[in-house]
DNA sequence: GGTACTATGTGTTTAATGAACACGAAGTCA
DNA sequence: TGACTTCGTGTTCATTAAACACATAGTACC
């Protein structure tokens, strides 16, 4: 906030006094599926942009908060269930990024866990707005509406690098998983292949997870132990 | 953006039609000085938080980008010339944040060369709205009007965090520095000591500084070697 | 001019971490 | 019972991080 008396008085008790920009969230939901990273899109029915791919999103309501808006909104324009892990990505605020008008979008990423992951990576469906959505591999994404093709390169990165240091994965695995299974996310998600042994050891010395009493026996092989994370949510390593 | 018709279309050509959410910037700015780190804050003039000290920032305008804001407002208030460094931190947009209407805030920290550093490190004076401003040490805040508090919690572990893998320091510093100083100012960040042989080793071997012809002489004892950033930008280490 | 003072500048050893690398085990199916 | 496929496991080597002490080059004072 600032100290400046004119504007933000005059805010306070006439808030249509000043041109002011929309504030929209747009939302970046990633899963992990066919060996390939995926993307939420939904295509556009309106102008701008009529037809194209775009990221979920939309206004924020006037008593909501950031993070809730994100949630709702990709709910409601899609039809899969809330995300296992939303965080804030950045702020896109360029004067020209909408050809309608000043639109600063606060851009979120959102993790969700792969088929077979239970309720939460049920397939989307178009939601109440939205004309069609569906999951686009990262590597072969149609032409973005505005600048989400910056967007989703945000998301990207950012995924990648917390991956390195965070136990984020664990959201876009189901409940129990095999460790083939937690490194092939790795190695989507990082888009190179990793060391069988060297990626088990780091994932067991890091105390994040734990075998299950069960197996997964699958295939004219040896079954697999299925493991769990210890905390459903993001903790540092190291 | 969404693809919601109504409310996208309202915008596109009635931009008045829908309560909308205010957009400010607000910008945390370090500089390391008197082997501590310090903020520059600005008292209040006015409601809410008269006479409290906060962050300086303000409305964004209706054509200006982000960063051109915070740039513009961290001057404007302050009297301070333009931040050797300036990125974006967070966006705060809780409901509740401001008592006199949803207000959303996009924060940027800034960093300034310390005394001696040249004209960027000049002290500040009241701006065109702010009653005063000064620096003050971050371990020793005074109350803090709106969530300010917590975008500056959030700007000092950012910046310890960046400090571990990019170069961002020589935003801290002058154009010329010991490595002494540059010492000093990583642990006055870090708020730890280091060890000065594999400090010295450390920055050496990064390839981003380079001896110039001259020595800092100051003291009764041995001058010191002056070295400069290879680049003036923030680069990834390692 | 000699001595005290003070910050500068420099290497080695050890521990921890990350990278490369191959083969037997446990199942299914023909 | 043999072929097939994925699971599961250790060691070596290179790199990086951490600990640690003393001679040097100036100034100031006697």
């Amino acid at each position: 906030m600032n100290t400046k008396s004119e504007p933000e008085t005059a805010a306070a008790y006439d808030p249509g006094a000043f041109d002011r920009p929309s504030v929209t969230v747009d939302v970046v939901a990633l899963t992990a599926r066919d060996d390939r990273l995926h993307v939420l899109l939904v295509r556009r029915g309106v102008w701008p942009f009529e037809g194209q791919w775009a990221l979920p999103g939309g206004f924020v309501k006037m008593d909501e908060d950031l993070y809730a808006a994100a949630q709702r909104e990709l709910c409601e324009e899609t039809g899969v269930p809330a995300a296992t892990y939303l965080e804030q990505l950045y702020t896109f605020g360029a004067p020209g990024r909408d050809p309608r008008t000043r639109v600063i979008s606060v851009a979120y990423y959102a993790l969700l866990p792969g088929p077979g992951g239970g309720p939460a990576c049920a397939e989307p469906e178009a939601g109440s707005d939205a004309a069609e959505a569906r999951w686009w591999p990262v590597d072969a994404l149609p032409p973005l509406a505005f600048d989400h093709g910056e967007i989703v390169a945000t998301a990207l990165s950012r995924l990648r690098a917390k991956l390195g240091y965070t136990s984020v994965a664990y959201a876009l695995l189901p409940e129990e998983f095999t460790l083939s299974e937690l490194q092939r996310v790795y190695e989507v998600i990082l888009a190179r292949p990793l060391d069988k042994r060297n990626f088990r050891k780091k994932m067991l010395a890091a105390d994040i997870l734990e075998p299950t009493p069960r197996q997964r026996r699958v295939g004219a092989h040896r079954p697999a132990q299925l493991y769990r994370f210890t905390r459903r949510e993001a903790v540092l390593l190291d």
